[in-house]
RNA sequence: GGCCGCGUACCAAAGUGGUCUAAUGGAGCGGAUUGCAAAUCCGUUGGCGAAAGCCUUCGUCGGUUCGAAUCCGACCGCGGCCUCCA
């Protein structure tokens, strides 16, 4: 039985969904006014392998009666895009827009030539800056297989845009303030609409924080004014009035103490993930009916992803907001008064205290990057798009490689990324892949190609039992290492052991073909093997890899080869040192061609 | 200051009361293969020992236990959040 550590309750519970076969499950994703880099992807990957690991036929979780409910399943993913720049009123000082300075940024590269010719966005349309990076960051999720990205190729609801939204988040607000949860503040022009945090008992179970802690807190980056006009310093913003701002919008429908309505302003920050994780998983129907009616348990959803930076205040306030606006009173007022102790198991029936607009919420931890904080000032920051690009002295890696760099170390722990383990990874691709390929008898081996070595059998096809019986544990193994909390580190131990255990052999035989179909299920819970693979181009003498054939290239190869040919090895040896100096890796491989890379 | 998390061998990273010198991958070493490389395959990598075996190790120091990398306490170091951040 799959069992997660769930943010909330602070503790490792089994996976129950309202509905087994159909698992709801919401993750934050990316703000597009720059590129996304490789921390961003590590939590986003975090939730596809969650995600995948939920679809595998591997996967048991519990049932609403308590049994055991195997896979697959399917699961509706949604991520949101936030493009919409807010943030600019309680952030004391310089309180500038995202998008103004994402604009800024792009005005400079196109002047400094570092954009292609063929964008043409105006630095000063935030609609044209988000569209800008949310495409690019489209690109990099698809090729590191995030399957929501590709999902929403299809089906644009799925990646759901927050200026899109805008009309859902006022109803929200409007039901809010109907309902007492949250208020009008402040001087005609800039007036709020802010959450009252005391109208929900369990706001801080989720960070851990308590009311008294967040008063005093306060006071370092909010600004003075507006917290004067709240009725608790930790009330946060719905919504800002403000004819000034980049991007407006109708305000929502709601009256200030004068009885006067608000001008055209802009969402606070919170509210679009409340919006968009009911909408986009349940429909708009069924969103409309959460606001009129109210349901009588505390989750809406199944699960609910992020960074771990993501749970106070943004999800800590999502709970809240969300609880109010779409949950009964009665769950929303009961639920606060006995604070579940951390041992109990909850009520004797189903109901029980668990869950906060989510059943289980899931963050994934910091990545580093050569053992320090990513930062761009220490020169250790990296964009998918550069480790796909290779650089000066660097050479470029496979998305395959990337992702599972990213996904490898547990999601609880703070990963490291190293250019070492960048290597490592891709190896470990490459090995894998062969248990892939060697199934199907497919491209004729390609690189390596050693299957001239095989070593006869050794044991691989010995007694067709055992090849049986190795699989049947490695699958046994996996599963048991993912169920326990999504130990992929433990599961990919499995999958390297069980590589070993295939033997280095090709052939096109039925226990290659056993393996194969293996290695495939594993690899859909990873998603490594069925990514791009690097561009490969052949010619009479050379096999370029990720690199074109140039007249140069070719030219010394041919000179190699002759050199090679007259026995002349002096010259040979010269000519792969040269290579090196020109950047390139060449080796000689299966029919007398030579591999040629980067790096 | 408050809340939370982490510290495993050369590196990365599993393991969370005995089967642990401790999975797995890399790196190193030895071998097969190769003109040489690379890749691949086999073996190996704490100390002493031919071996059986003994001794030492999982941040540090203590404690609980017949027994601890695993549980408890203190300390040291690192990190996250406390209204920008995955």
């Amino acid at each position: 039985m799959f069992r997660l550590y769930d943010t909330l309750t602070h503790s490792l519970l089994p996976v129950r969904p309202a509905d087994p076969a159909r698992i709801t499950f919401y993750s934050c994703g990316p703000t597009v006014y720059d590129d996304a880099h490789i921390g961003n992807f590590r939590s986003f990957l975090a939730a596809d392998v969650l995600r995948r690991w939920l679809e595998s036929s591997m996967c048991v979780v519990e049932g609403g009666d308590g049994q055991p409910h195997s896979g697959p399943r399917s699961v509706r993913h949604v991520m949101n895009i936030t493009d919409v720049g807010h943030m600019t009123d309680d952030v004391g000082g310089d309180g500038e827009d995202r998008m103004e300075v994402a604009g800024r940024r792009i005005a400079e590269a196109k002047k400094a030539g570092k954009l292609p010719a063929e964008v043409t966005i105006d630095p000063r349309d935030p609609y044209a800056i988000a569209a800008f990076y949310a495409g690019r960051f489209k690109e990099d999720a698809v090729r590191l297989g995030l399957k929501v990205a590709i999902e929403a190729e299809n089906d644009a609801r799925l990646m759901p845009r927050a200026s899109e939204n805008i009309d859902g988040m006022r109803r929200v607000i409007e039901r809010l303030v109907e309902l007492g949860h949250a208020y009008v503040a402040g001087p005609v022009g800039a007036r709020a609409v802010y959450f009252d945090v005391r109208t929900f008992p369990e706001y801080g179970r989720l960070s851990g924080n308590t009311l008294e802690s967040l008063r005093e807190g306060a006071g370092e980056r909010v600004s003075a004014g507006n917290q004067e006009q709240k009725r608790h310093p930790a009330d946060f913003l719905l919504w800002k009035e403000d004819e000034s701002h980049l991007m407006k919008w109708d305000s929502p429908d709601v009256r200030a103490a004068d009885g006067s309505a608000l001008g055209k302003g802009y969402p606070g920050w919170h509210i679009e993930c409340t919006v968009m994780a009911a909408r986009g998983l349940l429909g708009d129907a069924a969103f409309e009916g959460l606001l009129k009616r109210g349901i009588d348990e505390p989750s809406v959803i199944d699960f609910h992803s992020g960074g771990e930076d993501n749970i106070f205040p943004h999800h800590e306030c999502e709970i809240a907001q969300s609880v109010c606006a779409f949950c009964s009173e009665n769950v929303v007022g009961a639920k606060g008064s006995p604070r579940p102790e951390p041992g109990t198991q909850g009520g004797a029936s189903g109901g029980t205290g668990q869950g906060g607009f989510a059943r289980h919420w899931f963050h994934a931890r910091f990545l580093f990057v050569e053992g320090e904080k990513m930062s761009k000032s220490k020169g250790n920051f990296f964009n998918a798009r550069d480790l796909f690009a290779g650089g000066p002295g660097r050479a470029p890696f496979e998305p395959a490689a990337v992702r599972l760099e990213l996904i490898r170390t547990h999601y609880r722990s703070n990963a490291n990324f190293t250019i070492q383990g960048m290597t490592d990874a891709a190896r470990m691709v490459e090995r894998w892949r062969r248990v892939v390929e060697g199934g199907g008898a497919s491209s004729g081996g390609g690189s390596g190609g050693g299957s001239g070595s095989s070593g006869a059998g050794a044991g691989a096809g010995a007694d067709a039992g055992a090849g049986e019986v190795m699989r049947a544990e490695a699958r046994r193994a996996f599963a048991e290492a993912m169920s326990d909390d999504l130990n992929i580190a433990g599961a990919i131990g499995v999958v390297n052991s069980f590589v070993s255990a295939c033997g280095g052999g090709a052939e096109g035989n039925a226990e290659a073909a056993a393996n194969a179909a293996l290695m495939r299920e594993f690899d859909a819970v990873l998603g490594v093997l069925s990514l791009e693979k690097p561009k490969e181009s052949t010619t009479s003498i050379g096999v370029f890899i990720g690199c074109e054939p140039d007249p140069a290239v070719l030219a010394k190869l041919e000179e190699r080869a002759a050199a090679k040919k007259a026995k002349d090895f002096a010259r040979s040896d010269a000519i792969r040192d040269e290579f090196a100096a020109m950047g390139y890796a060449i080796k000689d491989v299966a029919g007398g061609k030579v591999e040629v890379r980067r790096g």
